[in-house]
RNA sequence: GCCGACAUAGCUCAGGGGUAGAGCAACUGAUUCGUAAUCAGUAGGUCCUCGGUUCAAUUCCGAGUGUCGGCACCA
C-alpha cells in the first residue's frame, strides 16, 4: 500500500505504485484535466513518473506560478523541433527556461535572421496544435552517445560524455522528435497553448565560453494565457520609455558621439543632475568620517605593474607615450594605487585608522566595443571611489558602517531594495591561498554581524580580494553593480603600505575598497530609469520654471525667478510669446517637477499657481509663502540629518 | 572581441540607380492668450566614412567606424 499526502492534509491509498494522472483521476475528473505535473515531496515532475514510495504530492495547474516554467521550457523544446523541421542539417544544443520566458542555442552555418522568426513561431503554434505527447524514456549512457552521435547531434552527445556517470539520461519525445531533457515537461505540447512570442536572434557561445563556436540563438517569450503575455509585450513597450538613452536625448541631458565612443558629452542640464549627485555623496562621505582627495590622471606604467594591474588589464588600459621621453604611462583605470601612494607619503599610526580616503575618480578603461551600453557602461567615468585603511580588527565596523550609508543613500535615490551578491576567489588571482582564506572569511562574518544577505557568486571576486557587489536593475531588467566593498590584503602588500602599531612594530593596513554608486554616469543611467525623467525636486536639473501668461507679468516673473534662485534653486523663466497650455505642455515633457504661472492676477496679488507635474490642480499661494514652501521642498534629505558620533556608530555597528 | 541588425534634416521616421521628403523642433511675422500643442510663412541635408561596380551611387557590392539586441568581458 502507497500512502499518498496531499496538500490538504488528507492521505490517498494506493495499491503497488501509482502515477500523477491516476491520483488526479482519482480525486476527480477535473483535476485530471487540469494537472500538468506534480510537485512530489517538494520536487516538480512528470505527471506521467511511477510513484513508489510514501509521498507527498501537489499538482501543478496553469493557475499556478510553476506552471510558468513548465509552459517556457516545453516551448522551448517546441521551438526546437520547429526549426529542425524547417531547417534541417541545424544542431540542437541547449534551451532552458528563462526569466519571462526561453530561449534556445542552435548551430549552423548560416545564423537565422530575425525575418525567420515568423515562420518559425508559425510552426511552433502548428506543433501546439498536433497535441504530441511528451514521452520520457531513460537511456542508457553510451547508446544515448551512439544515437545522438549517429543522427548528427554532436553538441548533445559531448552534453551526455560530460554529465556525470551517476546521472540518468533522459529523453523526452514528442511526436517524431527527441530532445536529451532532464524533465520534467507538461502532458502534451498543446498545454504549452498559444501565448508565446519568438522576440529575437542572437548569437551566443557554446557554453558560455568565448573561445568555443559561436552558436545561434532564439529568444522567446512564453506565458500562460493572452492577456499576460499582452501585459508583458506592454509592459516591455513602457520600459523602452523610460530608457536613459531615450530620456538624456529628450530632457537634452548628454550626448555620445563617434570620436568619443563610450566617453559622454554632458549637456547643462545633465552635468546639473551630475553635480547634484555627486554634491549630495560629497555631504554623505564627510559625514561618515572620509578625507577626500585627488590624483594624477596618467601615471608610470611601473606604479601599474608594481600594483599588478598592468599584467591583468594592460589590454584595457588607455597608454600614453611621448615623442621625447623613453616611457609609458598609463591613463588610471582605477584610483587605489594613487591612494596608496597618498597614504604611504607619510609615516602612518595605527591611531590613525581606519583612514578613509575618497576621491570622484575619474578613470579610462578600454572596455571592449560590445559592452558599451549607452551612459551605463562607458570607457571614461568617474566613479565615487574610497579606499579604508584599516586593522583587521576593524574591518567588521567598517563593513557595517558602509552598508549603513550605502542604504541610506538608495534610500534617499529611491532604491528602496537591492540585491547583494557575494563574490569569492576567481581564478586568476594574486595573493595566496591563507590570505584570501582570511579576507573572505572577514567579509562573511561582517555581512552576518551586520545583517547582510547575500547570494553567492562563485569565482567572480576581484583579482585582489573578495567582494559585495550591490546591484540595482535597470528599466528593461537588466542587473547592474553599483556599489560595491571589497577586502584587500593584496595591494597594501604589493604596494608596501604600513601603519606603525601600538607596538611599536610595523604592520600592513587591511584596504577595503569600497564605491556606493560605483559610476556616476552608470547610476545617474539607473536613476534616470528608476524616475523616467521626474526626479524628486531636490535632484532635479530645472527645479521650477517660472511662466509668464502675458507680457505684463514678465518683470514680477522674473522677481519671483531671482527670489527662488537665492534659495539656491535652479530656475528658469519663460516668458515666450506662446500660450500658457504650451509652456506648460513643453515643460511638463521636460520633467519640470514645478511650473509656477504667474498673470495679471498673480502680479496684482502677488501670488503664484503652482502646478507640479503629473497633477493638473494647481495651488495658488502668497508669494513668500511659496518661496519658503518650494525652497523646503528643495532641501535634499541628507540636510539637517544628525552628524554621525564615531564613538556612537562604533557602539551601533558593533552592538 | 564574437553573431546579427541598423546608420537619411536638431528629433522621430518615410523613400529610392538619374544628386531627397513628412511631422515635430528652429527661424520670421501676426496673435497677449489662465494650466499638456494659436495661426501663417521661411529656412534647413557631404543621405556615417572610404573604396568598388555603373554613363550615373545616398540607393547595389566590399571594407571601416558607430549605434542597437544578445554572447563573452567588467579591476
Amino acid at each position: 500500500m502507497l500512502s499518498i499526502t496531499l496538500p490538504d492534509g488528507s492521505i490517498r491509498q494506493y495499491e503497488g505504485t501509482v502515477t500523477g494522472l491516476t491520483i488526479a483521476q482519482s480525486i476527480g475528473a477535473g483535476l485530471a484535466k487540469a494537472a500538468l505535473a506534480m510537485e512530489v515531496d517538494g520536487k516538480l515532475v512528470d505527471l506521467s513518473l511511477e510513484i513508489t514510495e510514501d509521498s507527498s504530492i501537489k499538482f501543478v495547474t496553469r493557475k499556478d506560478e510553476a506552471a510558468l516554467e513548465l509552459i517556457r521550457h516545453d516551448a522551448a523544446h517546441i521551438l526546437a523541433q520547429a526549426v529542425q523541421e524547417l531547417f534541417p542539417g541545424t544542431q540542437v544544443t541547449i534551451g532552458p527556461a528563462i526569466e519571462n520566458g526561453f530561449y534556445y542555442d542552435f548551430a549552423r552555418e548560416e545564423p537565422f535572421k530575425p525575418e525567420d522568426l515568423e515562420n518559425i513561431e508559425r510552426r511552433m503554434h502548428e506543433i501546439v496544435t498536433r497535441n504530441e505527447a511528451f514521452i520520457r524514456q531513460v537511456m542508457p549512457r553510451d547508446e544515448a552517445i551512439q544515437y545522438f552521435e549517429k543522427i548528427g547531434e554532436h553538441y548533445k552527445a559531448e552534453l551526455i560524455r560530460d554529465l556525470p556517470e551517476t546521472e540518468t539520461i533522459s529523453v523526452y519525445q514528442q511526436g517524431p522528435w527527441l530532445d536529451l531533457c532532464r524533465g520534467p515537461h507538461m502532458r502534451t505540447t498543446a498545454d504549452v497553448g498559444g501565448a508565446f512570442k519568438l522576440t529575437k536572434v542572437a548569437g551566443a557561445y557554446w557554453r558560455g565560453d568565448s573561445k568555443n563556436a559561436m552558436l545561434s540563438r532564439i529568444y522567446g517569450t512564453a506565458w500562460r494565457d493572452k492577456k499576460e503575455l499582452d501585459a508583458y509585450l506592454t509592459q516591455i513597450e513602457e520600459a523602452a520609455k523610460r530608457d536613459h538613452r531615450r530620456i538624456g536625448k529628450e530632457m537634452d541631458l548628454f550626448h555620445l558621439q563617434e570620436d568619443a565612443a563610450g566617453s559622454i558629452f554632458w549637456h547643462p542640464k545633465g552635468w546639473q543632475l551630475y553635480t547634484n549627485l555627486q554634491n549630495y555623496i560629497q555631504r554623505i562621505q564627510r559625514r561618515y568620517g572620509y578625507v577626500e582627495v585627488r590624483t594624477p590622471q596618467l601615471l608610470d606604467r611601473s606604479l601599474w605593474e608594481a600594483s599588478g594591474h598592468w599584467e591583468k588589464f594592460r589590454e584595457n588600459m588607455f597608454i600614453a607615450t611621448v615623442e621625447d621621453e623613453d616611457r609609458t604611462y598609463a591613463l588610471k583605470p582605477m584610483n587605489c594605487p594613487c591612494h596608496i601612494q597618498i597614504f604611504n607619503h607619510t609615516l602612518r599610526s595605527y591611531r590613525e585608522l581606519p583612514l578613509r580616503m575618497a576621491e570622484f575618480g575619474a578613470c579610462h578603461r578600454y572596455e571592449p566595443s560590445g559592452a558599451l551600453h549607452g551612459i551605463m557602461r562607458v570607457r571614461s567615468f568617474v566613479q565615487d571611489d574610497a579606499h579604508i585603511f584599516c586593522s583587521e580588527d576593524q574591518i567588521t565596523s567598517e563593513t557595517a558602517m558602509f552598508v549603513r550609508m550605502l542604504s541610506e543613500v538608495y534610500k534617499d535615490l529611491g532604491f528602496e531594495s537591492f540585491r547583494v551578491k557575494f563574490s569569492d576567489r576567481p581564478e586568476k588571482r594574486a595573493g595566496d591561498d591563507s590570505t584570501w582564506d582570511k579576507a573572505e572569511n572577514s567579509l562573511k562574518e561582517a555581512c552576518e554581524q551586520v545583517g547582510v544577505e547575500f547570494e553567492l557568486n562563485q569565482g567572480e571576486g576581484a583579482f585582489y580580494g573578495p567582494k559585495l557587489e550591490f546591484v540595482l536593475r535597470d528599466a528593461i531588467g537588466r542587473d547592474w553593480q553599483c556599489g560595491t566593498l571589497q577586502v584587500d590584503y593584496v595591494l597594501p602588500e604589493r604596494l608596501k603600505a604600513s601603519y606603525i602599531g601600538e607596538d611599536s612594530a610595523r604592520h600592513r593596513p587591511v584596504m577595503l575598497h569600497r564605491a556606493i554608486v560605483g559610476s556616476f554616469e552608470r547610476f545617474l543611467g539607473i536613476l534616470i530609469e528608476q524616475y523616467a525623467g521626474s526626479f524628486p525636486l531636490w535632484l532635479a536639473p530645472v527645479q521650477v520654471v517660472v511662466a509668464t501668461i502675458v507680457n505684463d507679468a514678465e518683470d514680477y516673473a522674473q522677481e519671483v525667478v531671482e527670489l527662488l534662485q537665492s534659495k539656491g534653486m535652479n530656475v528658469e523663466l519663460d516668458s515666450r510669446n506662446e500660450k500658457i497650455n504650451a509652456k506648460i505642455r513643453e515643460h511638463s515633457l521636460q520633467h519640470v517637477p514645478v511650473i509656477l504661472v504667474v498673470g495679471r492676477k498673480e502680479v496684482e496679488e502677488r501670488k503664484v499657481a503652482i502646478r507640479r507635474l503629473g497633477g493638473a490642480a494647481q495651488e495658488v499661494l502668497g508669494l513668500d509663502e511659496a518661496i519658503e514652501l518650494l525652497g523646503k521642498e528643495a532641501t535634499p534629505p541628507d540636510y539637517n540629518r544628525a552628524p554621525i558620533v564615531k564613538q556612537k556608530l562604533k557602539l551601533e555597528c558593533e552592538g
